[in-house]
DNA sequence: GCCAACGTTGGC
DNA sequence: GCCAACGTTGGC
């Protein structure tokens, strides 16, 4: 099985990978979309790659890279009463929502912003540049992966 | 904070 | 099963 690459978004205010290479690994939760729950539940492997974007941001866009380091299984925090991730509808049974657990693995010395994604040859395919794409979990392919390291690795620190 | 785009819900 | 209303996402 080759391994696979995907985009996770996620607004600084809730996570960071600043925070990530601090915690080392992380949990997910919280994801309450179908499609990008099928991604995590069915596709993701352990080993994935992971381009960490930071939306709502200023700017926004990758700020650096992970893997997954656990494949999809049952968000708990459905199940937690009184949680914002709460879903009654979610039991152990019968579990509707999943999620992954991500591993550090760099930060990159700036942002790529969305606007350098959108015009540098190459990436014009990935969701995540198609206007109103709002999927927080996002296939993107090799080529894809490897274009946006490069940019990463160049990225200037924020002044 | 605005608002366009999108997903979900619920009445019928 | 349609579709209007509503809620959320996310760039700007």
């Amino acid at each position: 099985m080759p391994r696979r690459y995907w985009l996770m978004k996620c607004e600084p205010a809730a996570y960071t990978i600043e925070q990530l290479a601090r915690d080392g690994t992380c949990g997910w939760e919280g994801v309450r979309n179908y499609q990008a729950r099928n991604f995590m539940r069915d596709d993701m492997q352990v080993g994935d790659g992971v381009l960490f974007y930071a939306s709502n941001a200023d700017p926004s866009g990758v700020t650096g890279l992970a893997e997954i380091a656990r494949a999809g299984y049952p968000d708990p925090f459905a199940w937690k009463k009184g949680h914002k991730y709460f879903d009654a509808a979610s039991t152990p049974d019968k579990p509707i929502w999943y999620t992954v657990d991500l591993k550090y693995v760099a930060t990159f010395p700036g942002i790529v912003p969305l606007e350098q994604l959108k015009e540098t040859p190459g990436l014009d395919q990935m969701m995540v540049v198609r206007k109103g794409s709002r999927l927080s979990v996002q296939p993107v392919t090799k080529a894809e992966y490897d274009i946006v390291v490069k940019l990463g690795k160049r990225a200037k620190p924020a002044a």
